[in-house]
DNA sequence: TATAAAAATGTAATCATTACAGAGTTGAAA
DNA sequence: TTTCAACTCTGTAATGATTACATTTTTATA
């Protein structure tokens, strides 16, 4: 489904600014920052701004385009897969990877009301050990 | 185990300073940040300076007495249960509550050395149901 | 075209965190 | 006990992510 489909399925006016947006989240793994999302975007449309970004990314979060992922403390990444995964971050290479994560059973939970899960594991990747 | 034995056992000298903080953090279970910590203990340590609060928690979890949570984002909290367990945050009280939770299987991380987990969930408490 | 709503912009403010340099404290050797 | 180096603590200033807000631009529609 292209992009303006998800958007407008999302109830989001798919403005160019949000299709560009949307479409570089879709298209990479890399979990993006606002910054890195403006770094990317800005060349192509030169009058975007910053706070745009932020915009955009806190829209989609609120009508469950993307997630918001905290991923490491002070910075807040946003990921276009909003299935249920859990994210592992090396602590030599930096590089965040995906990984799939059975559904285990929480105790302590009982009559919560569970909206989002995040899964977040730090160690040394494979490609660095 | 007193807080001394605690510290020293982790290699950290027992400075007054670093004392009370962690026993403020073994003896709470808010989950401070060190802008609390420092609210804290202000009044008892008149000179404490927030820069030496940012110090003595870098140096805790570096040396594994408690633990850093990036629990929602743009801020660091920090936990003295060092037993792997998740968090939940009401999204209308704020509160934090810990969880039980069984380490399932993970698919991904094939040789990866995995140092830290961090669960975090929101959604709504009991409480406020 | 006229007009109102929505989207985008840019500057300034806020706030958590870090950098850094200097001051104070401690402990052990002389 | 004095000296000295290492360690600890302090305070100010800088950094950098995020938000607030007022204004401008675009869009959709009558």
């Amino acid at each position: 489904m292209d992009s303006v489909n998800v958007l407008t399925k999302h109830n989001v006016k798919p403005s160019i600014v949000r299709i560009l947006v949307y479409d570089f989240l879709r298209g990479t793994k890399s979990h993006p920052t606002v910054d890195e999302i403006y770094k990317e975007l800005h060349p192509k449309v030169p009058t975007l701004s910053k706070t745009t970004v932020y915009n955009t990314v806190k829209l989609f979060v609120a009508n469950g385009l993307i997630k918001a992922l905290s991923i490491d403390g002070t910075q807040i990444r946003y990921d276009a897969d909003i299935g249920y995964h859990g994210h592992f971050k090396c602590t030599d290479c930096e590089k965040v990877y995906d990984f799939q994560i059975s559904a285990d059973s929480e105790r302590g939970l009982d009559n919560f009301e569970i909206e989002t899960r995040e899964i977040f594991y730090t160690g040394k990747c494979k490609a660095c050990l």
